[in-house]
DNA sequence: TCTCTTTAGAGAGCAGTGCTCTTGTCATGG
DNA sequence: CCATGACAAGAGCACTGCTCTCTAAAGAGA
């Protein structure tokens, strides 16, 4: 049973967040004021330090709160398209990132920007960053189970990469060859590179500036990706 | 004929610039502080605001001296590598900018990272910006040239996404047809998308940390972003 | 029910930031 | 030679993260 004081804690410790949270929307991760939090709450700043233990706490419990709210959107996408459709997935799933980091710029930028905290990602982080991450894995795991993806002609990896990819063959199904698993990470990076390049104006003189357009490139991008990616005929040199 | 005065202004100017690199490459672009820069040089906060009009601006300037950096070292390396082998050549624009942006990682997340200052990308930035991608669209004209890409079988881009194209296409010779720039775009966005994730962490976990084994699974993936760029046979859906 | 400990909040304060304004000093151009 | 302009310095404003001390209230044990 939860007493008076527990409850308003849990209470007050939510509303800092929710607080936080429209306050990095507005103004970005760098003018993140605990200050303006606290005054918005109508507190003063050092009663803050009671529920959070910094800034960068702060940021953190941002993070995770961002990492989730996109893997939520990205799954949402996914979960409509036909699973026989490995390719509509693999779109719906980019289309879902680069539309909430249209909608959530600053909150793009705190997760797959430059790291504003001491560089160290604190590791209550990294199990929801890898929510969208798994919906892929899921993909190239159905390729080859439907065969669009055939294991018996992947070709070998080199030694040296099949022992880069280590850590995260380890939370992949080993029906998935190291092949496809680099085309993943290629497929992954490819998405990310395409959604940041958007978001930190790296697109502007190169792209027209119309919504429709850009998402017709961005789709058309996606396509190709995932042509390359699930398909069995292999992208070797 | 220019004045004492004059001299010591260029020279001072310079001297800041020096000194504020080096504290980027050291704290990263949110530490930057302009009031350390002038207490290392032994004046007054005040004082510097003689010869940069903001912090913003200051940064403004790191940014176009990071950009021709990175320019700089990626023609250096391409230029190595005999002009037909064209895989040669892109792979070695892009472990060249990986290798810069392991080297200056604040250098590298100032300008390829989140936008810190008031999001606007100032016009002197984009000239210095354009130094990579120009060594690229130049491999993508030569693999036009010498047949690797044959333009006759190229598919034709759906014309929302040509129309996407446009502004890029006034920096690129016409021999180069839509889908070539489109694979080019994407090509870029993998190479990015690979340093940004690694240099922002998102390879925790996922990739192996030596450093040999990171380079390998990095050249590997640039090998295969190469083929499916430069190669006639199309990736279509 | 009455202490006694824990906890929440307030306020002051420290060290730091970007930036502005005033004040005195010197080099430069007429 | 002298007035004008650039320049450096200092004080000051408003802000930041964070720490400390102090008071008041809530929770737990006798």
């Amino acid at each position: 049973m939860l007493g008076v004081r527990a409850r308003a804690r849990v209470e007050l410790t939510r509303a800092i967040v929710e607080t936080a949270r429209r306050h990095l929307a507005q103004d970005g991760p760098v003018n993140l004021s605990l200050r303006a939090v606290a005054r918005e709450l109508g507190m003063v700043s050092s009663a803050v330090y009671r529920y959070v233990p910094s800034r960068d706490d702060l940021l953190t419990l941002l993070i995770v709160d961002a990492y989730d709210a996109l893997g939520a959107a990205a799954e949402k996408a996914e979960a409509k398209v036909p699973r026989a459709d490995l390719d509509g997935r693999f779109v719906a799933v980019g289309r879902a990132v680069r539309t909430w980091a249209i909608e959530h710029p600053h909150e793009y930028a705190l997760i797959y920007g430059s790291p504003v905290p001491g560089y160290a990602a604190p590791q209550d982080t990294i199990a929801p960053a890898t929510r969208v991450p798994a919906i892929l894995v899921g993909i190239l795991g159905d390729a080859v189970a439907a065969g669009a993806y055939d294991p018996a002609v992947a070709p070998e990896v080199p030694p040296a990469v099949r022992r880069s990819l280590a850590p995260v063959r380890a939370a992949i199904p080993d029906v998935v060859p190291d092949d496809l698993v680099v085309r993943g990470l290629m497929a992954w990076s490819t998405l990310l590179g395409l959604v940041s390049m958007e978001q930190f104006g790296q697109f502007h003189n190169v792209l027209a500036e119309a919504a429709s357009q850009r998402e017709a490139f961005f789709t058309e991008a996606l396509r190709r990706t995932s042509a390359v990616t699930t398909r069995t005929p292999a992208p070797r040199p």
